[in-house]
DNA sequence: CTTCGGATTTGATCCAGATCAATGCGGCAA
DNA sequence: TTGCCGCATTGATCTGGATCAAATCCGAAG
């Protein structure tokens, strides 16, 4: 099993030897729901592999993407009765589950385990935040390279530095990540790609002027 | 001093006043600054009467308000260094602050209230992902009317349950954390009134016709 | 190799909300 | 009372991104 990156970094022995056990190591084929906006919340999941979409719906079918969670994050932390949001498999994913009763004694138990959970909601609701300005206030041009950037170094912060960023999703998740159209999307990858600030590969895009697109982000 | 709602609502009789040693109440006038972004996060602060503007800014003078903190709201919980954001006073405002030290030292001898901490940062994780679905896929019209049910059940939910919602922000506050320029929220606001659905009145809105609006929001 | 179906790109046109520009409306200081 | 000075409203016009409408591309199945 991949270790639990993340939120197990300052556990000790014993407690990861208590966690692993609690552990239901389990995996999706590309496409499969984890778990649906309002379901009851049997499980929290931790991704070890792959990458889930994570959305809300409205009832005319508009769709919010609310992130897209990559190894090592944590789904369904909110201590709810039902999910906030639905979480699919973007590709094949692998997960540990834990039952919900299994989740919140361990918990109860370990301050060292709430207080890393506690850290890690309060950077998702960082995060948050900043989608918000983005989805709020800023053009098109800078959603998505805000977006490149943020993804290359969330995968760079899982030890795959690289240039290229992997975007498994399709341009119809972007677009709802990004408050805007799959058309637009498209466009403005074109016009970034024409303007050599990236190049588009199979399977995600190429940066190729950072300069610039930090200075977009700023 | 107005007892601390919302946070220390689990705590024993100890605990409780372990924390009110530590809570320094101080107030503020409208307009000023409790903090700001970027700024070293010195203090943690719960707010005990009056209304705060949470917002970021960018480079070029755009502003997302990310939220208005009531009486009752815990700010600066993001245990790090600097805050993420800026906070100041609409209209007078009485808080609770704690140095961060103290925060944290309590907080670590505490696992009640670092679970209370924790089920309120998930709590507003979810209402920051809604907040994105009104963001990216919402109409002007339905982010007026989603915004004012809001403020309804959180004024409701502080024991002021009210036909009438008070909104002591701007109309640039409202449209900064709408995602919309002043004008559409006050053309909004119009045309709302004129088909009857609420009434403008001095510092806030009458919901006149709560069907309407609650269909809207779905 | 060919065919099919979903994903993506590209083009033409439209429109909700932005922008630009006055005007109105208190509240408060002199 | 008068005159500001910030809000807020209202009107006219513009535009970034949405919508409508075809192509293309491409990987998987036969």
């Amino acid at each position: 099993m991949v270790r639990l990156v993340s939120v197990c970094a300052s556990l000790t022995d014993d407690e990861l030897a208590l966690l692993e056990q609690l552990a239901m190591p389990t995996h999706f084929a590309s496409g499969d729901t984890l778990f649906s906006q309002g379901a009851d919340a049997h499980c929290v999941y931790n991704v070890t592999g792959g990458v889930v979409r994570l959305y809300k719906l409205l009832s005319d079918g508009r769709r919010q993407v609310v992130g897209f969670a990559l190894p090592g994050d944590f789904l369904g932390l909110a201590m709810r009765d039902a999910y906030g949001f639905s979480a699919d498999a973007i590709g094949d994913v692998a997960v540990c589950s834990f039952s919900r009763g299994a989740y919140t004694a361990l918990v109860d138990a370990k301050p060292h385990l709430l207080k890393r959970l506690h850290e890690f909601a309060t950077h998702e609701l960082t995060l948050a935040h900043e989608q918000m300005m983005l989805l709020g206030r800023r053009t098109a041009e800078e959603k998505l390279i805000c977006f490149l950037l943020g993804m290359q170094q969330r995968w760079a912060r899982l030890g795959k530095p690289s240039v290229t960023v992997p975007l498994p999703m399709t341009r119809q998740d972007i677009a709802d990540f990004l408050g805007l159209t799959i058309e637009t999307v498209s466009r403005t990858f074109t016009r970034l790609a024409k303007e050599k600030t990236i190049l588009i590969v199979p399977g995600g895009v190429r940066v190729m002027n950072p300069e610039r697109m930090l200075a977009v982000a700023a």
